[in-house]
DNA sequence: GTAATCTTGACTGGAATTATCGGGAATCGT
DNA sequence: ACGATTCCCGATAATTCCAGTCAAGATTAC
């Protein structure tokens, strides 16, 4: 795979994205904001941006008071939708998609095809609202210790 | 992380390792067979096998007719321990050790930590000789439809 | 019209990956 | 003892990927 630092700036950015439109609902939010509350570098959240747009992620206006805005309520956005539009889909191992006989001999490849299974469980079962719910218990609440 | 092609290679080699070793015990193979049997670059497959020597995965003898062996039953060496020595411990998106509040605030940096964990359990619950056994099931008969 | 904001593509420096090369050291069979 | 065989190890090179920057353009609000 890798999940690279763009899909981690995703999805920190859409997790700020939430928390804005839930003050001000209806006001798209200007990236310069987003990138200068959680320390993250302008142009690159731009390309970001730009790919979360085309995966019908999030919603732009242009020019003055323009901004982004979520396409769709957060609750509806999975991690896992976040990362195959930045990084494409997180396989460990990318034998997973009919090539693994020559390279993995189908034998060994299975292991990496369940893993991309669990990955794939996991990251799809989160959604960008929960990631927002637990940082408002973060800060909110007790410090919920590690489990 | 990455789950390089080091990895990738190490488990076939030592899928391989395991299958020669059950016709002729106790006998070291060269890594030369294993090398050509499945296609690998021999003189890349000699780093991959002194990090798993240093790692106590296999032993070697060295001069004629000497070769690797497994260091223990093929059991007992889970995949995970084999990634582990070759490309560190997979994470996806590292930063699982610590750093997380930094880069992810936590709150974003759960969701990696739960893939990371999801991950180590698949791969650590497939030892070799699983592996052995499912090219064992591939080839001898029925040809095990996808799940 | 002008300032603000998104849009796009090209570009770059550095790091990681995937090897390859060349020799050195131990071991076995004879 | 000797030579073939095999593991052992460090340096190096080619390629690819990543993270980030730069520059110019399009669209909208006022």
């Amino acid at each position: 795979m890798n999940i690279s630092m763009k899909s981690r700036y995703a999805v920190r950015a859409l997790t700020e994205l939430t928390e804005r439109e839930q003050v001000q609902p209806g006001k798209p939010v200007r990236l310069g904001d987003i990138a200068d509350s959680r320390d993250m570098p302008l142009q690159f959240l731009e390309q970001v941006f730009a790919s979360l747009r085309r995966a019908g992620i999030v919603r732009s206006r242009r020019g003055a008071s323009g901004g982004y805005s979520l396409a769709r309520p957060a609750g509806d956005i999975s991690v896992l939708e976040v990362v195959v539009a930045l990084d494409g889909v997180p396989s460990p191992a990318e034998c997973t998609q009919g090539l693994c006989e020559r390279v993995d001999g189908c034998g060994a490849s299975s292991v990496w095809i369940e893993a991309q299974q669990a990955l794939e469980s996991v990251l799809g079962g989160t959604t960008i609202g929960d990631l927002r719910a637990r940082e408002d218990a973060l800060r909110g609440g007790a410090p919920m210790y590690q489990i």
